[in-house]
DNA sequence: ACTATATAGTACGAAATCGTACTATATAGG
DNA sequence: CCTATATAGTACGATTTCGTACTATATAGT
């Protein structure tokens, strides 16, 4: 690959780089005191492909190390978002499971962002949005496949 | 904003998180041993936007604590990869400089990440990437100027 | 069944990041 | 000029994140 493509390429993931460190201050200035992006992802995670995963499944969705997600999911628990229930089907682990606290905090969570997208939208309508989630979406199911094998 | 239409928004948001977050592990273990995102990041900052900033401004940049950045330019600095050089124009304050190792670090890191491009580049194309990656910019240019002002 | 190996989670220490407090210099007002 | 306030950078302690080592359970081979 020529220096000038792979420029290209790296620029794509510059950007979305920059965006991300933007919008994670952004989001996490909107969250209750003592909650962190971490915290959030997790319960949105739950919530996106389901709960009752062990914690090294979502150490691995995460690409952090299971000490890490022990660290967090510890957070979680102790203010009642999460229930950690041995895994019937394996003694040495455990699932993760919502609880209706879990859920209401991802949910005002999201809409305590409502204000932000607003004017977001003003610029950027829905439009421009539905042209570019789904490619990227194509981009992060194409990273996630390749980092397994 | 109705739920539906803020969904949408959160979304974009959350695809660019995960690619971030994959795209930066991934990164990472392209760099040499010892070596983080935040170090590459300032140097390539450097390069983007030009050197000689002060680290309050490159903290802003970042959105990051300044004490983050002082561990982040020490750990530059102490690779030689940046000068850190009295402000003519503040005594309170300093300037960062790239050295000509630091540029070599830079563009190598870049370079290292040729075989995972071309492996990208075999399902997305440079046309794909060129479509995306403007879009992406532009929202970037408008949450960088929405926290300014 | 028994042993060896692999896996899930955690304890613990190291490093990165963050918030508060402090020092040194700059700026504004008198 | 002198004082009061604001700003740039850093020292220091707290939290988050990470790597290594350990315990408990599961799996494979015999």
């Amino acid at each position: 690959m020529d220096s000038k493509t792979l420029s290209h390429y790296f620029m794509l993931f510059n950007e979305i780089g920059i965006i991300a460190q933007l919008s994670r201050a952004l989001f996490e200035a909107r969250l209750p005191d003592g909650f962190l992006i971490s915290h959030f992802s997790v319960l949105n995670h739950l919530i996106r492909v389901g709960d009752g995963p062990t914690p090294l499944r979502l150490a691995n969705a995460f690409q952090v190390p299971k000490t890490t997600m022990t660290h967090t999911l510890s957070g979680l628990e102790k203010h009642g978002l999460i229930d950690m229930r041995p895994n019937p089907e394996d003694g040495r682990s455990k699932c993760v499971w919502l609880t209706d606290a879990g859920r209401t905090f991802r949910n005002e969570a999201i809409a305590a962002l409502g204000p932000d997208m607003a004017e977001l939208a003003e610029r950027y309508p829905p439009e421009f949005i539905e042209d570019v989630t789904p490619k990227l979406a194509e981009i992060r199911k194409f990273l996630d496949a390749a980092r397994d094998g």
